[in-house]
DNA sequence: GTCAATAGTTTCTTTTTGGATAGTACCTTA
DNA sequence: TAAGGTACTATCCAAAAAGAAACTATTGAC
């Protein structure tokens, strides 16, 4: 397995040696509603019914299952207060935390991106998947 | 559709209003191959099948299918040379090489969740799908 | 006794994704 | 004449992911 992280060994990966660290992000923030949730996380605590009421069109069984994949990565911190009805407040650990930096590049680029579509609105009319960010 | 994206928005999609960037980039780069394509594309060009033998275990199918998505999200350019046997040369656009610093921020932060995980061992030990990443 | 609220779990079905395999087209080399 | 290289395309099938809907547990309020 990769040891060595060499400070910035960007430049290693790029000449196509040294694994790719970028799938490790990818597997832990990658599919469609990680980012979402991490999103809402980002400025503070929430509940899991405000989440839920949060992530339109999500169903109880993914937000449980990606909570669930999250805080096994030691992303998310799940605080369980035994209490009826039940309480249970999910937010970022300290590691969650640093993702912050990657969600702007994505961010930005994903602006970057969308306005240089638009300014080719010929390409822009018949781009695939775009429908599913809606306002 | 969104419009208006103003230099610094992260704060405000940090605050649960607008919509997220975040996702287009991942519809842009997500999925199991992409970035690995992108990281074989960053330095230079590369043919079809040098892309073949460099991604194990990509079949042709995902090759082409992935190579024409990014093609069409206007991430990478496909040159066609009419000559037997046939040759086609694939590299990044100018939008595509704006993915840089996206993915660079992407391989800084697995670097350190590895490590940090490298840190607590029995955390490592049942870490979900990082077997997916291997040298 | 039953309703509501919260945070799930379970089951079943559908959709998406991925892979194996074979075929196409063209020319060159043996 | 047959094989080989290149860059695909097409078809079928299996597996994985996602979604819908119903069910569970608990307890205080009515």
């Amino acid at each position: 397995m990769m040891k060595t992280p060499s400070p910035d060994s960007i430049e290693l990966a790029a000449s196509g040696r040294l694994t790719c660290a970028v799938e490790t992000t990818l597997d832990v923030i990658g599919g469609r509603w990680k980012v979402l949730i991490l999103k809402e996380l980002l400025d503070d605590v929430k509940r899991f019914n405000q989440l839920h009421r949060s992530l339109h069109g999500i169903t109880q069984k993914m937000l449980t299952q990606q909570l669930r994949e999250l805080e096994e990565d030691g992303i998310i911190h799940r605080e369980v207060y035994l209490q009826v009805p039940p309480k249970v407040e999910y937010s970022l650990t300290d590691l969650g935390k640093t993702l912050k930096p990657v969600l702007e590049a994505m961010h930005h680029w994903g602006i970057q991106y969308l306005t240089a579509r638009d300014l080719a609105p010929e390409d822009a009319a018949n781009s695939r998947t775009i429908g599913t960010i809606e306002g």
